[in-house]
Order: C-alpha cells, then structure tokens, then sequence
DNA sequence: AGCACGCCGACT
DNA sequence: GTCGGCGTGCTC
C-alpha cells in the first residue's frame, strides 16, 4: 500500500514552492525521516514532514515516488521540525531551503550504504563525560551569575568585561547541566571559525575530548558530516560552532551559549538570512532549555531586552552584569587594570599625518621594553582609490559603482565588491598624464609607512623591530592566519598591523598598546548601527591590551580621532557601556529604530537600477491595493510602514543594479503578516513581462545595516 | 537554482 | 549539415 508523504525539498527561492511537496512511498516514513526524492530531472534530499493528504485529481498525475531513505539514521526530532519552520517562516524563505541548509552538505552525495558505512565509523555511544579535576575557584561575581541561572528561567544576558571570566561561567554552567543530566547537550556558539580551536582545546580538557565536537564551515565535509552524526545521535555532549550550528539536529540540548552575542557574524548574510542568536533564544524556549547571551559590550537589543521595566519587573532576558575579577566596582578604581585610554586630536597634528607622534613615541617605547603594538585600520590594500590629479580620473570599478582598490603589494587595482582587478596603470587611462597619486591609506600603506617610522628602533635583544600585517589578503592562503597569529604569540612580532579581524578573541598575552588608527567614519555612517559597532570593536580591541595580569596596569588604548569630545569616546574613555548604550538607545527611541521597531528590507536586482526600484515600487503599491480591502491585513498592514525604495549604498555590483525598500513596524507581528502576504504578489509581479530584466528578490527580516 | 527544451551562428 | 550559444520555463 502506498503512503502519501509531505516532504520539504530545496526547491529554489524563486519557483514559489515554498510548502514541502507531496510525494508517494511503499514504506511508512516517519516525520524527520532523511529521504532522497525525483524533483524534475534531478534528484534530492527532503525531509519527510508528515503524512500528506491523498492528492487531488489535477495532482495526483504529478506526484512522484520517494527515491530512497537513509536506515539506520533515527528521523529528525519533532523539535528540530519546529525549529526549522519557524526560521523559514519568520525569514520569509522556503521550508525545504532552510532544512537542508541545516544538514550536513555531505549527506547530499552519499548513498544509503555509503552513510551506513560512515555510521559504523562513529565511535559507540558510552562515552559519558569526563570533568577534570582543579579549575580556578570563582569570583564572586562569577559565582553568583552562576547561581541565578541554576535557580532562573532565563534567558540570560551575561554582561561581563574582558577578563571577568565569561568562558569560565559557560563551562561550569555546562558542567552543572551534566552532572544533574549526564546526557543532556549543551550548544556553545562562537561568532568565528578561528575562534572554535581554543575554546574546544578549553572544553575537551575539562570534559574529555570524547564528549566535545566543533560543527562550522570550515571543516572537510567528512568532518563535519561525522561532528553533525555525533550530534545527532547524542553522543556529543558538547557542540562548539558557528551560527550554522544553531540549526543542528540536537535531540537533547538543554543550555544554549552565545558568546559575544553582539558580533554581527552571528546574521547570515545570504539566503536565508537568520540571526543565530535570535534563532539560539527561540530554539532555548521552545525547548525549555536555557540560554546565556554573553558579551561585554552587548547588542542594544539584547541590553533593552535586559532592562528592568519601569515598574520593576525583569526585562525579557535577565541580566548578570559580571565585574572584572580585579578593582572595584565604582570610582576611580573601577578602572583599575583597564587600558587607559588615549585620545589624539587629529584635528592638531598636521593634515595627512598618519600616525601622530605621542602614538609613534609610544610604540617606540613600548617596541624597546620587549611589548607589543596592535593597530588597527579597517582598509585593505595601499590606498582606496587611485586618482589623475590632470583630469579628475579615479579608479571606478567598471562593474560596480566603487572605486578600485590600490594594492601595491601586487601592483594590482582590485574591486572589493566584485574582485576585478588589473595591473595599475602606469599613467592615467584617460588623460596620459605619468602624474598620478593614491587617496587614503590602508593596511600595505600602513604597514610600509611604520616600517620606515621605526626603522632605527630597537627590540631589548637589540635585532631592529619586526612588523606584520593580517588582513583578509595576507591570510588568503591555508593556515597563514594561523601561521602568523602564532608568530605574534611567539613573540617575533612587535607591532601588528590589521584589520578587525585581528580584534577578535585573540589572545595576545604581551600586546599592551591597541591603537585605532583611523575609527571616525563609522561616527558619521548611514548604517544606524555603525556606531555600536565601532564601540564594540574599540572596546574589545581595547580588551587584547593588557590580558596579562603584570602589564595589565599600565596597557594603552590609543585612539586617533577628529572629534575627540564625541560622546562615543567619551564613554569608550570611561569603559562604560552602560553610559553609551543609553545614549545610543535614546537615539534609537527618537528615530523609531531598533529595539523600538522591527525592520525587514525588499532588496531586488535588476538589469538596471530602474527596473529594481520600479518592482519594488510595483509592489508597495499591489500591496496597499490587496492588503487594505482584506480584513484579515487590513490591520497589519495599518501598522506597517513602507518607504520608498532607494538604491543601495553600493549600488551595482558586478554589472547588477540594486534597490532596497525598507518596512518597519512597531508590531513584529504585523511586520510579519504583510511579508508573508507579499510573497505570491512577489511571485506574481515577477513573472509579469512588465519586470522582464528582474533578476532576483530577497527579503531580510531584521537586517543589520538598512 | 539546475536542468530541460528551443531556436540561431561557426565548425569537423 | 551538426555543436553549442544562452533565452525562457518547469519542477510534487
């Protein structure tokens, strides 16, 4: 007899198959089952949902049969489908999308015998976690953080400064959870892959290297097949990954950690474009399980989510504000052990001046005691744009509408938008004139520039000063991030030139002066939340400085700045979030931004910048026309807002024009309905010959820059 | 998104 | 005369 089954397959963003598809089977598959299905001329994996019912006459001719299914591999729990309907839904994507986004791209190539095969590879089950013996004996305020979230609900926001011990508290919270249910799994997220090898290399040697798996992208697809089959069955008690782990199939997780919940890695930035954090918080409530948010400088939303009411109450999340280990908790002490910050007012030193002399006087100094320097710029390459003084020629990416990048390292003008790149012209394309110069500097000019500046100084060994430089070019290949990142730690570094990239997690015990080098412009970005995230940065930068407890007192933060009595400073002077948040917040308020709206954003691209902005304009108004004769939008789409659509900051990319339309409402709820609405007059727009020249749509609920 | 089918230019 | 360019249309 044949069963009638409703499967979720990848079927594309745009077919408007966005329900699981019905599909025939000899065998009684139960939901979560892993099934290979026929979707046209291809085959694919699908996820069994549930029983379907008989199909109609006008689809029954239609309806397929299930191709195959994977023994020995136990269906996916009735929590995980839940999970993943509820992401596709509230990111506006297709069912079968998210759910095979959230397998093991591995299991798309292999066939029944072949996972049989990889499953009798897997280590037994048994394996019960071990705890070693003799860790550090808590704070006080790690003791007590700990404390509430044995007795809470949650779920927690865990504000802690570098250095008051926020790991510590995750894995004792781990522990905790263990010893009360040795089969319990515990998730822990981190925001990078770099940072997954020191935290697993910290939670294998407390719980045994048996009970701990890493689950992130940068695995070989066998490796992460095999750390996503230990999740699966339970057998790893404790998963380490990035914001793709958070939709892992975990029958009996029962703590959520997110570390550094505040970095934007955590917003999938394509397809479906989930928060793994907000995904992390939801997934803790529908399973009961607990959640800790971990940050020092937290995301607004989260700290407004963590504000007592007005009448007293707990916020919506609790928080456990974590005092450093050392100092006090107020006054001048506070500061105690923090890096002292530096502000140079740019605004005196001679126009052009790229690092000021106290800044240089200090590193010199710093060089010839056997510390280390950190500087932070955030561009890549020689310069940002290459200019004909002549004729006004810049070097504009003929694909996108940016400038082309200066690397003189290569002597190539690259496009970081599109990757095109050149060789540098040796006079100007359109004029001739030999004479042509750079505008801005970045992490080669930098790095070269220092070179010559601190030539002559003198490490206490007396060999001349050594300089390096990480960024997303000079760790292009396998392993030179971490080639490099070792050659600091060893010491054969003094002073490190970088990007962001290098602010995060790292621990350098010697560095003890971070100085941004240029941070102004996020003061004056469009992005809303450019602003945070320069605090967030400067201030964890500001936390690389002086982890060791011996030069802790006397670590540098320098900061060279145009404004320097801007408030932001001002607070990262301070190190108080407390202050900046609510001063950012403030403004938020008065704008009507997040927390205090919800946002999603239409993004279309087109063949030409019209053509994007028409379809979105096409279906603002379809929208207002269908939505408002319906009593069942009606109200929603009252409490929604639409405005009108605008190219993006970075208009073409690659030949591709593209146009956004914001939608912000005060009601997440309403905001829903009406994109949910919106997804067949999408569908129905775009296959109108009107919009012939559309190439794609998306949707982006709770985007990160607007 | 793939992968088909389908209708027009340069090759064994 | 075919091989193949990518336009457009469909997938339970």
């Amino acid at each position: 007899m044949s069963h009638w089954l409703s499967i979720a397959v990848p079927t594309p963003a745009h077919s408007g198959l966005a329900e699981p598809l019905t599909y025939r089977s000899e065998a009684p598959l139960p939901a979560g089952s892993i099934v290979r299905v026929p979707l046209g001329a291809r085959e694919l994996l699908g996820v069994v949902w549930g029983a379907a019912t008989p199909p109609d006459a006008a689809l029954a001719p239609q309806v397929r049969a299930v191709a195959g299914s994977f023994d020995g591999l136990a269906p996916l729990s009735g929590d995980w489908l839940e999970l993943i309907a509820f992401t596709a839904r509230y990111y506006q994507r297709a069912l079968g999308e998210v759910a095979l986004a959230a397998l093991p791209p591995q299991l798309r190539t292999l066939d029944g015998a072949q996972l049989a095969r990889r499953l009798k590879r897997q280590p037994p089950e048994g394996t019960a976690p071990t705890v070693a013996p003799g860790h550090a004996a808590l704070s006080a305020g790690q003791a007590e953080a700990l404390a509430r979230i044995e007795t809470e609900p949650g779920p927690f926001l865990l504000f802690g400064a570098t250095g008051s011990g926020k790991t510590e508290v995750y894995m004792q919270a781990v522990q905790r959870l263990l010893a009360r249910t040795p089969e319990a799994q515990a998730l822990v997220l981190v925001p990078e892959i770099n940072l997954t090898p020191q935290l697993e290399a910290r939670f294998a040697a407390r719980f045994g290297a048996a009970a701990c798996v890493s689950l992130h992208s940068g695995l070989t697809p066998a490796q992460r097949l095999a750390a996503w089959l230990a999740a699966h069955s339970g057998r790893a008690r404790i998963v380490l990954g990035t914001r793709v782990a958070v939709l892992a199939s975990l029958p009996r997780l029962a703590l959520i950690v997110v570390d550094e919940e505040h970095d934007p890695s955590y917003k999938q930035q394509e397809g479906a474009r989930y928060s793994a954090r907000d995904l992390g918080v939801y997934r803790g409530k529908l399973l009961g399980a607990k959640v800790i948010l971990g940050s020092a400088t937290p995301a607004l939303e989260s700290w407004h989510a963590s504000t007592p009411t007005q009448e007293g109450g707990p916020g919506r999340y609790l928080r456990l504000a974590m005092p450093r280990r050392i100092g006090v908790a107020t006054g001048a002490e506070a500061l105690a052990g923090l890096p002292r910050v530096r502000r140079v007012d740019m605004t005196r030193q001679p126009r052009g001046t790229l690092i000021a002399p106290p800044l240089l006087a200090a590193i010199e100094a710093r060089v010839a005691r056997g510390e280390q320097a950190l500087l932070l710029l955030n561009r890549r390459g020689w310069a940002p744009v290459l200019h004909c003084a002549a004729c006004g020629w810049k070097s504009e990416c003929p694909h996108c509408s940016a400038y082309r990048v200066f690397h003189k390292i290569d002597r190539t003008l690259r496009c970081h938008h599109c990757g095109f790149a050149q060789r540098v012209p040796r006079a100007c394309p359109d004029c001739g004139n030999l004479d042509i110069g750079t505008i801005g500097r970045g992490t080669e000019q930098l790095e070269e520039r220092l070179a010559e500046l601190l030539a002559g100084v003198l490490r206490p060994d007396g060999a001349p000063v050594r300089i390096a430089r990480i960024d997303a070019d000079a760790t292009r290949g396998k392993g030179q991030l971490e080639a490099s990142l070792a050659q600091v730690h060893a010491g054969a570094v003094d002073v490190l030139v970088g990007t962001q990239m290098i602010a995060k997690g790292h621990d350098f015990r010697r560095v003890t002066l971070v100085a941004a080098i240029q941070p102004d412009a996020a003061l004056f970005s469009s992005d809303f939340r450019a602003a945070e995230r320069l605090f967030a940065l400067l201030m964890q930068a500001a936390g690389r400085a002086g982890r060791d407890a011996t030069s802790g007192g006397d670590s540098e933060m320098w900061v060279q700045t145009q404004h320097p009595q801007h408030p932001l400073y001002v607070a990262l002077k301070a190190h108080d979030y407390p202050g900046f948040a609510a001063q950012q917040l403030a403004e938020r308020a008065q704008a009507g931004l997040p927390p205090y709206s919800h946002l999603a954003l239409l993004r279309a691209e087109g063949r030409s910048q019209q053509l994007a902005q028409d379809f979105l304009s096409a279906l603002a108004r379809a929208a207002q026309d269908a939505f408002a004769r319906d009593p069942a939008l009606a109200p929603a789409l009252a409490q929604v807002r639409w405005y009108p659509p605008v190219p993006l900051a970075v208009q073409r990319v690659a030949g591709v024009e593209r146009a956004q339309m914001l939608l912000e409402s005060p009601s997440r709820g309403a905001l829903q309905r009406v994109l949910a609405a919106c997804q067949p007059l999408l569908h129905r727009l775009r296959a109108d010959p009107a919009h012939r020249g559309l190439l794609r749509w998306a949707i982006d609920v709770d985007p990160l820059a607007v």
